[in-house]
DNA sequence: AACAATACTAACCGATTGTTTAGTTATTAA
DNA sequence: TTAATAACTAAACAATCGGTTAGTATTGTT
């Protein structure tokens, strides 16, 4: 019936996703999007509506792209051993990118932190409140533990990836390794 | 000779101050430090140049306020306890003003990481190796640990620190206790 | 071949960014 | 009192922001 799309929705927006990730939702303009996507602005905009779009989209790739290390990680049934396993993943997923740093989710939970977006902030909260009962599940697995020590122990984990995140941006492969080993030193 | 300046610049530079502190560089824009500083463009400009500028008063203005706390940290000499120390007076030092979040330093480092400015990051880098510096030198207090060790827990204590920032923006009082307790157990 | 539907290019929109400047007002030294 | 100097106001600057649109090219259906 009518001329077909010479771009591939999926493709683009994980070009897209590689650009956010580097340098964060603000940073990012219009124009970077249509070089990096290859399309130009009319084609973003029919596609995904605005930049708030593309970048909805991007946190789903994102999630697509480190779905199976997520998968992983809720089948693993090491306890805590499979948390310091995910933050090595994590560590890993950004290594052998381009120059992605830390993680596109924490990064943006940062940026946005309070300012605006209510359907940006509810996929950030929401990836931050699945990653918190994933720990939970884990460090439950350890039955000498009681309940208020595993929710601490969630939460200072969650926070310790916000340490990690900044770590892959400044510290090198070793300082890195030091890093994890110290927080789960007493876990 | 001429007239008078009818501000104070130490004075119009806290409020820039604050400005950044809540916002951030990129998303401060000089309309809003117009309004927040109550001098226009013209002053702003003839005082300090640009907007990066007015930034780096305003870093210089926080090192002076947290100089105190700063001072006291140097003085001190129980060793990690001090460093535990200074972790509480940096969250006291956000609850008692406005909308402050984090640390001021802390915040830019994590929204410059790699772009751009070379002053800006200058002025982070410094600060943020002269933290380290003390660490260790209150690191080294306890005779008994290695330098290997200390250079690590030097390290996470670094990268814990934004861990902190990031949780006073999102956690509470008793979580934000509960992360600085468990960040030092493993020390 | 003609039509309808969609994708494409490229220019353009108003708003806002950081920065500058022309014109006016206030202050002080002579 | 006057001339020089500097601070003020307010408008404008070019560049860029996210977003739109008019016109053209391509496609499948009839």
């Amino acid at each position: 019936m009518a001329r077909r799309k010479n771009y591939i929705e999926e493709e683009v927006i994980e070009k897209a996703m590689t650009l956010f990730w580097r340098n964060g939702y603000e940073t990012t303009s219009m124009h970077m999007l249509e070089q990096e996507m290859g399309i130009n602005k009319f084609s973003i905009y029919s596609s995904f509506g605005s930049k708030q779009g593309v970048f909805l989209e991007s946190i789903k790739c994102y999630k697509a792209k480190t779905n199976a290390m997520f998968e992983e990680f809720k089948r693993a049934s090491n306890g805590v051993e499979d948390i310091k396993q995910f933050f090595y993943d994590s560590v890993e997923i950004c290594t052998q990118e381009g120059n992605e740093k830390g993680c596109l989710v924490t990064n943006a939970y940062n940026e946005f932190s309070e300012s605006d977006d209510p359907l940006i902030k509810e996929q950030m909260t929401s990836f931050m409140d699945n990653l918190k009962t994933l720990f939970i599940e884990k460090l439950r697995m350890d039955s000498s533990k009681d309940e208020e020590t595993i929710q601490k122990e969630a939460n200072f984990l969650l926070l310790a990836k916000h340490g990690l995140a900044a770590a892959t941006r400044v510290n090198n492969q070793k300082e890195i390794k030091d890093y994890i080993e110290m927080t789960f030193k007493n876990i």
